[in-house]
DNA sequence: TGTGAATGTAAATAACATTCACATAGCTAG
DNA sequence: CTAGCTATGTGAATGTTATTTACATTCACA
């Protein structure tokens, strides 16, 4: 009946040694099969090879489970934006859609994660340790769009950083959540969600009054010419190069 | 002991009458209170004064119960954007930023339709006639961009009013369910969701290079002088009034 | 080596979703 | 008007989950 159990017992001994990981680990493998609200703690305790009692000792209810999961995410988050970011390097706009792209990959690649931290319905501020990293990681997007806001052509208001942020910060949860995962990526669309995300960027960027010439991601292989960070602040009048961030319309 | 359901049964006899529609409002008011992850079959039973099995009656599972919300919150979301759109008047402009309010005032004012149509975990084609729902109010959308797209200045490339669509979808789905609703709303924020919303918009159009140079809700109540459309088709040079579209910048 | 703190276990409780066999009411064909 | 079919409800299972509790096993260390 329960050899299977007694079986598994006898390899790792009464107590597993590391079940707080190994239970982490089995929830961000069921959520990303079932989606937060489908995973169970019972499953994951059955996974690890342990009773359904057991994850009790390390986490306070299955709440704290998905916290933790989300915490981890953020810190995840956090790491990616900022070597997106590369503190701005080889230019300001260039770093700034290379963040935005990386918030798709991070949503797409990273579902379970992406999941617990912004679909699970957890309260923003169910644990104070989450709130923090999640702060953390927004301030990454806060620190660019800062820079970027710095940026402002002269002759051209500065923006509000923390708007532009906000604004950015919008555009790539929306077309994430709309559009780049799950169940959501069956919707048709005429383009890919990083198109889509970088067009619209683009199109906002310039709807302040950046200069916003680049051709949309080049095919060639080679980087493009590091411009001077001082190209992206002449004078250049808006309205950017003809047939804009979208490609060729008709 | 169940003196109230004998009682109750004896108010209504041993037929509900009504028992699916009573169903549908009692796990509206549940997922309003707990969210769509909460809300239990069972509850909305007790709630309409039955027993746990008579729902199957009416809804295959949990699932078609909560996919029936979703859907007739569709159909609510469309009646809304449709109004707000009304037809592109007074003007093209006005009446996208009208748009854009009424997608964040609905997930403001109906969070029990808005959980169930984008945050209860249900798969966009978990039923044919939701699908369908989903697409009729994105049209709402997709046929303003196109009526703005064809607003595009003289000289001024056409963008594709898909893209325009999907674009204002993101940003404002984006701000809802970040900024706006329940236990996301408690983010602290340098303006109202609504604002935040607009001068993206704002913006973004600017960025497509129409001419924005409205001044955001003006706090007077009258409304302001219904400028004939064919002014926003003038050759108002791109940039908008100083100032720009979130108010006065230091 | 003895012992308290960690870590697991089994069993129990309470709630759900879902199914099934049966009860009752409404409606329709004769 | 009524026999009987169909729609709608009921109670009593079944199987699963979250969570608690009392008890068992180890570990670490004095």
């Amino acid at each position: 009946m329960s050899w299977r159990k007694e079986q598994r017992r006898a390899e790792r001994g009464y107590h597993h040694g590391n079940l707080k990981e190994a239970l982490l680990q089995a929830a961000l493998g069921l959520i990303a099969e079932k989606g937060a609200a489908g995973f169970t703690f019972a499953d994951a305790a059955r996974m690890a090879g342990v009773s359904a009692a057991a994850p009790y000792r390390h986490f306070r209810d299955r709440d704290e489970l998905l916290s933790s999961i989300a915490q981890r995410g953020f810190e995840q988050f956090e790491a990616r934006l900022t070597a997106a970011w590369d503190d701005g390097r080889p230019d300001t706009v260039t770093a700034f859609e290379r963040v935005g792209k990386a918030y798709l990959a991070f949503a797409r690649e990273e579902p379970a994660f992406y999941n617990a931290m912004f679909e699970s319905g957890l309260p923003v501020d169910a644990n104070p340790a989450l709130q923090a990293a999640s702060e953390r990681a927004f301030n990454i997007i806060r620190a660019a769009a800062e820079r970027l806001a710095a940026l402002a052509p002269p002759g051209t208001p500065r923006p509000p950083a923390m708007m532009m942020a906000l604004h950015i910060w919008s555009m790539a949860h929306g077309v994430a959540s709309l559009f780049s995962r799950g169940d959501a990526a069956r919707r048709k669309l005429p383009m890919s969600p990083d198109e889509l995300l970088e067009a619209e960027v683009l199109i906002y960027l310039r709807g302040l009054g950046f200069p916003t010439d680049r051709r949309p991601a080049p095919k060639s292989a080679e980087p493009p010419p590091v411009p001077p960070e001082a190209s992206s602040a002449s004078g250049v009048p808006p309205g950017g190069a003809p047939g804009g961030p979208w490609g060729k319309p008709k």
